[in-house]
DNA sequence: CCATCTTTGTGCACGCGTTCACAAAGACAT
DNA sequence: ATGTCTTTGTGAACGCGTGCACAAAGATGG
């Protein structure tokens, strides 16, 4: 589908569907698990209970990317590490940026999940002059003034925003200008961005708050099946240990 | 999805579809701040513009939870914002607790979008015992021989587990069976909890990752823009084709 | 070489979510 | 009251994602 016919160049992406790329990642992770255990194959379903998907939806995944199977058999574990890998464009070096060294900032720098992903922070922004030269994560904190220069010398196409919210578009607009492209947003404000620009946005407070919905109405429900009100729960084989939330993580696309 | 089953024609109707529940956040975001501002009403595209969605997509999402705006002008901010709250649960209130107070255990103690929505934390909880007693955020980390008890006596329903990824599950565990029924899960693991617990995760390196496939994919247009004369339209395979660059594996099943 | 068994890859149907487009509803002016 | 204008609420169409179910492909054993 979709070979060459393209309508709008806003999610074009190349045949692969959007929530295939979303759940890239987590094969991968599920598939290094494997890879350090130096298991050799593995089978669709076996994978598909590690990442946390059903089994048909992982094998339709992988059709996207080609014919890595091996059929009676399985996957080849490092094979499709590194096909998933160069998928996701991860055999090459992704410098970015931490803007905003706040306590999100400061625990962002710290993750240990981003260099063992290809991603190298090569530079942590602080607008508090204060904070300049003091190392965090054992990386100095430059000032924002040197901020588009930092991008530049270093070649950095993706963003991390921590800041607080009323500083978050003005910090935007600069990495925008300053060559960036695609931007991870932590502050709980909407970024407004020029086309060919990607954005991403993690809201922690909005998370809680469709946890509360749930909540809310999984208490609503008990207190009405007490009440005699309604039918007792229906065995869902919905999700037994997926959230409601499908397969999305906590963002969504801007 | 959610349950939904009774075909209740309307009025009040529980169906309220998951994408709408996940915008509803959204849309509180930017009606407390026209409130804020004390702007009186608002029509559905300027609300829409403010939370970065379609209007006709705000339009039905409001339809789901009622006919609450007038025709010819646009919504009451008080009134919506009140609903709204009341459709999340966030009217009341809502203690939880964060399990693994390291880095971003810390950032989210320290995270100021809770407490401004019905959110408290009633507790943080680590292993680690040098940090039993020390306050974070102006709360006394506890130990994690105590969760138990914590999770009861406080009432709490909602866990955020910000632990590393080993002992996410275990944590996890103990969290559910003190009756924990909601987990905002940090770890980078898949965690299997029992039916009838909802689990919502963030992992920050998989939206990197697909911020990576994206820029990958923008920079490998971008060089066959200028490469080749011919629009994507060229690329007619179905499955044949995979990398823009034609790379081939470097890496062979053994 | 043939039979059998395992597991992939995918055609198909279904349901959810998005978007369009417009009638209905109300505000407002005359 | 009546007409006009604005904006909501929603029916309907469409596209995407999901999951079922099965044929094809290859391994394995005799």
């Amino acid at each position: 589908m979709a070979t060459g016919r393209t309508h709008r160049p806003a999610t074009r992406s190349r045949g692969i569907p959007e929530a295939t790329v979303a759940r890239l990642p987590l094969y991968l992770r599920a598939l290094t698990a494997l890879s350090e255990r130096s298991v050799p194959t593995v089978s669709s379903e076996e994978l598909a209970a590690a990442a946390g998907v059903n089994s048909a939806k992982l094998r339709k995944d992988f059709s996207y990317l080609g014919s890595y199977g091996t059929r009676g058999v399985g996957y080849d574990v490092e094979y499709l590490v590194y096909q998933i890998s160069r998928e996701l464009g991860l055999t090459q070096d992704w410098p970015v940026v931490i803007v905003g060294i706040g306590n999100l900032g400061a625990a962002l720098a710290n993750y240990g999940g981003f260099a063992s992903r290809g991603f190298r922070v090569a530079a942590l922004i602080d607008a508090d002059p204060a904070m300049a030269g003091k190392p965090v994560a054992g990386i100095p904190v430059q000032h924002s003034d040197d901020l588009e220069k930092i991008i530049q010398d270093n070649g950095v196409s993706i963003g991390v925003i921590a800041t607080p919210a009323g500083a978050a578009q003005a910090v935007c607009d600069r990495l925008v200008a300053a060559g960036v492209t695609s931007i991870l947003n932590f502050a709980p404000t909407v970024l407004s961005v020029p086309e060919g620009v990607d954005v991403r946005k993690v809201d922690l407070s909005i998370e809680l708050q469709i946890l509360a919905f749930h909540e809310q109405r999984k208490a609503g429900e008990e207190a009405a099946n007490t009440d005699g009100a309604l039918p007792p729960a229906a065995a869902r084989s919905d999700s037994a240990d997926q959230g409601p939330d499908g397969d999305m993580p906590a963002v969504m696309p801007a």
